[in-house]
DNA sequence: GTATACTATGTAAACGCTTACATTTTTGGG
DNA sequence: CCCAAAAATGTAAGCGTTTACATAGTATAC
């Protein structure tokens, strides 16, 4: 391991000077910078980033922690915030949540731990309280796909409740009145939101929301399959279901025909999120596009913003879902 | 921000001590152990872990290199990899390769930059050459899914010609004898080893390969369908199709079946690597299972046992694939 | 040619920990 | 009780940088 010291002496320089080139900081005289440069090659000198970041009370590393690190969703997110993060000569430091409270406060303290500079948490299950108090430390942190009041220009969020109602209006708009929905876990933010614009919708086209055409599932696929047969058991009639999410849709479109069902003609269906197995299915499943891709490079931007002096950045906090239509929702005729 | 020295300071012993039961190491007695420790903990003590690295020379984390983050076969793996090392109190650095040798080499000489103690290389385009020349140098590192001669223990590889190998021999057991062959891009290691198998399946059940019926996808769900309306524009006629990864499978099912043929009657098709969307397609794809978590697993144990002093765990360098039958493939009958 | 004001470079003290080695304390056998 | 050996603790020198601050060098203006 060649130091700044070997380069110092090769080049006959000081190592100030060395670490000034490093960090092309200052005024070194061309002809100096030019003759370091050269000795460093030579001598095939890496920096040792340790080193630096003990110096310089910065490791340029942030701290990521999101619910699991496969799955269309987080996996998106997190590919844009690595690429973003990378592109400024940061990286990346990844942990798993696994939506469990224990293990995301485990996961921050480790964070924490590590020196980072910044911390990007995509946390269900930790309290607002917990993150505000966290957020009064010294390490910046950003909040992805939740809205914590008091921290909101270090949220990055998405409108789940816009989302819910623009699923449930499609379908009313289709002439559907009695549609069944298929919740995620009651206690997760996204999914209450989702249900309440979901209720918002029916209001809206006066329809009186029902308790029995609600299931609650865990937006894993078999639960969506779950739902279907319980909603189908229960002997109330519906014509459409709006699924929290896509998994669950696609689990509910291949139990929904299991029973015989023709989609769409005997059932509309819609999902959510518009990850890449809506395309998949047969008919392809509609569902509503959240902009991962976008949120995952807005958190990254954030950390730029607030840690490392990028005030030029524009910054966007709030992203609307909009409706992607495909083949599984039909209009209501008399024959369903 | 408190250090070692204000613990040593508040609990009336040496610097040295302190580190000791930080490390909890050597012989401390009890009581100052526990004087120490009730110390750190009203004081709020983290220890700072670049500090300790510097001093230590190791950094206690692992550079990751995968193709991509996102996506369900490299998601699995990396997901598996961190949980490994996380739970031996490593922590992990990703980057995102994207089969661009330029790229991979620039990643890899950036976690090299980051001072990790060890390297996971999940890599396509980077030479065999390369990789020796990297392995001389003073961090380990690991290959997933590739092997290369020279460093066979430190390679967690799968055996790609024996899934194409089983694929095909599934399909000729089903009494199939014109089959098709959708690739991935011929230069990856993998498509061609996997090519190679089905060669070598055909062979075995005297079947001449032909050309025609081969067709060069690039592990995208789109090229899937391009290969099937390809291959039926063609004129030659198959009663089976190979697909070297699921997701042109898929494509390549929906592409068909808006050919109007009927899966699995008028045509059979197998995928490759068992991702989730084989459950969601209809009918359901048969594939070929790759333990990726297992793979993902065992990567991250070479790296405890060659870098950690681990040499207690047990390592798996090569994994098999096998056929997992789902509802896409029917036995060739007169009416196909 | 000298004073002035920069610009370029050097010096040395951190940064917060680990660790070889030195020193002190404890333990137990005789 | 004393002494040697073992156990516990302390001392201080790094680890490879960054960065105030000090110093040397170089124009510029008169």
């Amino acid at each position: 391991m060649t130091t700044i010291y070997e380069v110092s002496e090769a080049a006959g320089v000081s190592l100030a000077t060395v670490s000034r080139v490093l960090n092309n900081s200052d005024k070194v005289k061309p002809a100096t910078r030019e003759k370091v440069l050269a000795v460093m090659a030579q001598l095939g000198y890496r920096p040792n980033f340790i080193a630096q970041s003990l110096a310089s009370n910065r490791s340029n590393s942030v701290g990521i922690l999101i619910p699991e690190l496969y799955g269309p969703f987080f996996g998106v997110m997190l590919a844009n915030i690595e690429e973003e993060l990378r592109e400024a000569g940061k990286h990346v430091i990844i942990t798993a949540g696994h939506s469990d409270a224990d293990r995301e406060v485990e996961n921050i303290e480790f964070l924490l731990t590590r020196q980072c500079d910044a911390l990007i948490l995509h946390v269900y299950s930790v309290t607002d309280e917990y993150l505000l108090k966290l957020n009064e430390g010294p390490v910046p942190i950003i909040l992805l796909n939740r809205f914590v009041e008091g921290m909101s220009s270090q949220c990055i969020s998405l409108d789940n409740e816009h989302g819910g109602y623009l699923a449930a209006r499609t379908l009313l708009e289709q002439g559907h009145r009695s549609i069944a929905y298929i919740s995620g876990p009651r206690w997760k933010l996204d999914s209450y939101a989702r249900l309440t614009g979901h209720k918002r919708a029916l209001d809206e086209f006066g329809v009186t929301f029902n308790d029995d055409l609600l299931y609650e599932g865990n937006f894993e696929e078999p639960s969506g399959r779950a739902g279907i047969n319980h909603l189908l058991d229960n002997g109330i009639s519906f014509t459409a279901v709006v699924c929290a999410n896509d998994e669950m849709a696609a689990g509910a479109l291949d139990a929904a025909r299991g029973r015989g069902l023709t989609i769409p003609h005997d059932l509309s269906l819609i999902g959510f999120d518009n990850v890449s197995l809506t395309r998949y299915t047969h008919p392809k499943l509609s569902s509503i596009d959240c902009p991962l891709d976008e949120m995952g490079r807005m958190a990254a931007r954030c950390v730029l913003r607030d840690e490392y002096g990028r005030s030029d950045l524009e910054i966007h906090n709030r992203y609307q879902p909009s409706v992607v239509m495909r083949e599984s929702i039909a209009p209501l005729t008399g024959t369903n």
